[in-house]
DNA sequence: TCACTTTATGCAACCGGTTGCATTATATCT
DNA sequence: AGATATAATGCAACCGGTTGCATAAAGTGA
């Protein structure tokens, strides 16, 4: 393309009559230049079409407003379907953060590079990290905890965690399905976990026993399997279940997609969902309702995780304040429960 | 975090006892540089985990090493099913760029705001630009080449474009579907397409067409219908379709997603898949092997295809040269036909 | 009218790299 | 030994913004 003539602070300095200090103090509405001067120079500004020159501009304040979104994809060459939980609230992160006037890098993390985060925030590429978290992640967040790095994580490794985080309320979540179940006339209630060492999966399994026991209901080990959150491992733990405990008659699932290979598995085995066997999910993602029996589920505010993820990370970034914020989550009762 | 002491060129350069210009060019392997001192310098500079400042070399060279993703989700607060064809696309986009020393911005493009390339180009912000094409695009691609800004698409709107792209053969996948429903006996075989005022949908519909009338069968204008490759555009095309033609016993569709939405119809009314209605769908998403129902579908190489949208944009940026690539597809047979 | 304060703008240094050209040392050729 | 060429390194200007401090002009109060 060819070369604009009015491409840097110095040209629309030179249109205005003004010195570039000037120029920048009004497009950044400092209180130090006059009200006249300062429209003057937007206008001129406007009418030209400048844009600040973003690399420049972060050399000097040294801050990118980028912040990355770190993947660990299943695939390793694209995304899938069980990565839908991630890119849909990748959506509301990328929102969140446009609104605070800051972009969202994608960085596929590969686990066995120590320095992944170095190149990134102490090159000044990015301001900082937004991950989900999960065991496997466990030393991506130590590395950027010992790195000082400003993060902030989806859900919670451990309690009293000192860096941000935005979490749903597992207990609840649990506690909400089961209680659904029972409110149903359901007896034999299943647990399909995700991997049994993850914080939020025994938070759930808490919710899960205590609305069994309020219930009056005897909490059997037979009832319980645990998944990793993929589809093929939700229809391995069914299975088991169903092996386990022919005469279930429901069964809550750790996640949407578990839950929809749960169907199948029940389905397949001669069941029907909901009479014989009722079936709960969680995360209330999109594809919840797009099966063809449409899922009951517990919902995670995913537009409003994402938004916060970024409102309160950018928080941190600015004034250190470290905030953890659970999330209310809720019963969506469609067709499978 | 505590100031770490060796954190420019200038600390590294005072290390090893040259100049900073010295230090440059060994970092960037300079031939102007002996190798025994290029040799130490990079000793010193992984010794103490040195990185190069990226605002800094960005301002300097005039490259921000980032290429923009432009969405466009159907959802404003998140991105959900809908987007899933974006979204695999985009793990395949952000591989191929890391493996060329790119980064990925996604950026969620207001169709409304006209400034949109603008403000990430002319910033410096990105070097160019990748999106999916659609018909409700066509401006920004607009905007884009009267810019003269770097970007490729996915797809291709229109014969004879002056753009890098990468597309699938859309008429080799119409026909493969159409030709294996053909080849298991389906008489009365009908087409949903996306917006038939797409290219790509054109395309498809030309591959049908030729498919039927080279094994002499009457192409019926009430087998046609249209969505627009949402989940629920396939509901409602597939009741419009058996509407027109109850008889039906096949139907390739345009997409996984309205293949699945076009299942759910069927199943419904009462008919089986694919004992009474063969089904095809398109893409091969991850979606297609999870529902109960393992889908039929032309697979499109969607990790290829990333890893060739960010290679060939790269190659443009660089070298200006123009590379179009079609790439071929197959038929993936499951169950659904 | 004069002294002092406040406001508005400009100068120039800095952010941290890159690199054209200058300088010095070394190598080569006659 | 001297002239010329080559190799290696350094100087400093530049990329385009931000901003502390200096300077000049305007305003205010006695």
């Amino acid at each position: 393309m060819s070369k604009k003539t009015i491409q840097t602070i110095e040209d629309i300095a030179r249109l205005a009559g003004v010195s570039k200090s000037t120029v920048s103090r009004a497009l950044n509405d400092s209180p130090l230049v006059s009200d006249e001067t300062k429209k003057r120079i937007q206008a001129i500004a406007r009418e030209n079409s400048f844009r600040i020159n973003a690399p420049a501009r972060n050399l000097s304040m040294g801050q990118s407003h980028t912040i990355a979104y770190v993947t660990h994809a299943y695939h390793k060459e694209s995304f899938s379907m069980e990565d839908l939980f991630g890119l849909e609230i990748m959506g509301g992160i990328t929102h969140g953060l446009h609104e605070l006037g800051y972009e969202m890098l994608v960085v596929h993390m590969d686990p066995r590079d120590s320095g992944w985060a170095h190149q990134y925030l102490e090159s000044g590429r990015v301001d900082g990290f937004i991950l989900m978290t999960s065991n496997r992640k466990k030393w991506h967040i130590k590395t950027l905890v010992e790195m000082g790095a400003p993060f902030i994580t989806w859900g919670v490794i451990s309690e009293n965690v000192k860096y941000c985080s935005v979490t749903g309320d597992n207990v609840a979540g649990g506690r909400l399905a089961t209680e659904h179940l029972i409110r149903t006339g359901r007896q034999r209630i299943a647990f399909l976990g995700g991997d049994k060492e993850e914080l939020e999966v025994q938070h759930r399994f808490k919710g899960y026993q205590q609305a069994l026991e309020d219930a009056g209901m005897v909490i059997d080990s037979d009832l319980f399997a645990n998944g990793d959150y993929s589809h093929s491992s939700g229809i391995k733990a069914m299975k088991q279940l169903l092996e386990q405990s022919p005469d279930l008659d429901a069964v809550f699932v750790n996640s949407d997609l578990m839950a929809i290979g749960a169907i199948n598995v029940i389905q397949n085995s001669g069941r029907r969902v909901p009479e014989n066997v009722a079936v709960v999910g969680y995360d209330d993602l999109s594809i919840a309702n797009y099966n063809n029996l449409p899922l009951t589920t517990i919902r995670q505010n995913i537009p409003l995780a994402g938004k916060l993820l970024a409102q309160n990370l950018v928080q941190y970034i600015k004034t250190g304040v470290v905030t953890n914020v659970t999330l209310p989550v809720e019963l969506v009762v469609r067709q499978s429960a």
